[in-house]
DNA sequence: CGTCGACCTGC
DNA sequence: CAGGTCGAC
């Protein structure tokens, strides 16, 4: 049995766990007895917030440990607070940021969010945990702490062996055709994703759309929920469908012009806005499948 | 270059 | 219909 870290880590900032981890970033999370687990830097991980901040549980020899894969997982330092009053100036975004107040961008694994982003193409969330639970559930390593059992995504290497008509069997459809190609070029190290991080957002956005499977979409979804570029501005029918009802009158707008608008218009944390676009527009919509 | 249909399956 | 992408006009 490995030793098990267990602790409080105070938390002084706007942070509900809650709608972070269900406003469709991640898909392996699940909530276990009033709390939620799911994987965090190769580990499984238990979280739950707390008056002042969070309890959490993670098989680890150090709480030091722990405590950075938080912080790091929850993008404590982020200058939340500065995010957060950039987007207030844009009259839109008042509501969605006072009623969802605490929703955060998290920082995931880059190989897991882009094998989850692809799924996620023409998807609904319920149908994309499924499939990512159906491909980690047949090649990914089980986790466990405690009652709670978790299949991890399986690496590029052991999924680039699963072929694609396996794939089909396990549910991912047409998503097939792009995810054996996309495991077989990341485990032949064609592409480097964590490298991509320290390139400039335009850069590694070309980079991962030479992926197939990867258009711009998906890359911008890779480079907001885990290469650390918050100006990214991922683009869905929802919040494709927001932008042109709020700011432009109705009008229908060609992508690329939604991207200028949006980087002249939200800047840096353009990641941020899209987030809260987003979930208000689902709400909007009467969806409930978070 | 924009536009359009095909692509899997499940709720 | 669902948080797109590709390839063919």
């Amino acid at each position: 049995m490995a030793p098990t870290a267990l602790g409080f880590l105070p938390v002084a900032q706007p942070l509900d766990l809650e709608k972070s981890i269900e406003s469709g970033q991640v898909f392996l999370w699940r909530r276990h007895d009033g709390w939620f687990c799911g994987p965090l830097g190769g580990k499984i991980a238990h979280l739950r917030q707390v008056e002042g901040g969070l309890e959490f549980e993670m098989a680890s020899n150090s709480q030091e440990e722990v405590i950075a894969a938080i912080h790091a997982f929850l993008r404590l330092n982020d200058p939340i607070e500065e995010i957060l009053r950039q987007l207030q100036a844009d009259p839109h975004l008042r509501e969605p940021l006072q009623r969802n107040h605490g929703l955060r961008i998290l920082r995931q694994d880059p190989w897991e969010c882009l094998l989850s982003f692809v799924c996620s193409i023409d998807a609904n969330i319920p149908r994309i945990r499924s499939m990512i639970n159906a491909l980690a559930g047949h090649c990914g390593q089980e986790l466990s702490l405690g009652e709670c059992r978790l299949p991890a995504i399986p690496n590029p290497e052991t999924l680039a062996e699963v072929g694609e008509a396996k794939l089909r069997e396990l549910g991912l459809g047409f998503r097939a055709k792009y995810v054996d190609p996309l495991a077989k070029t990341i485990a032949a190290g064609e592409i480097d994703l964590e490298s991509l991080r320290s390139r400039p957002t335009d850069e590694a956005r070309k980079t991962l759309m030479l992926l197939k499977g990867v258009g711009e979409k998906v890359a911008d979804c890779a480079l907001v929920f885990s290469l650390d570029k918050l100006d990214a501005f991922p683009l869905d029918r929802w919040v494709r469908r927001a932008v042109q009802e709020w700011y432009f009158d109705g009008e229908a707008i060609p992508d690329r012009a939604i991207q200028a608008w949006a980087k002249e218009h939200f800047g840096g944390y353009a990641g941020y806005a899209q987030q809260y676009l987003f979930y208000r527009r689902r709400l909007d919509a009467g969806r409930s499948t978070f």
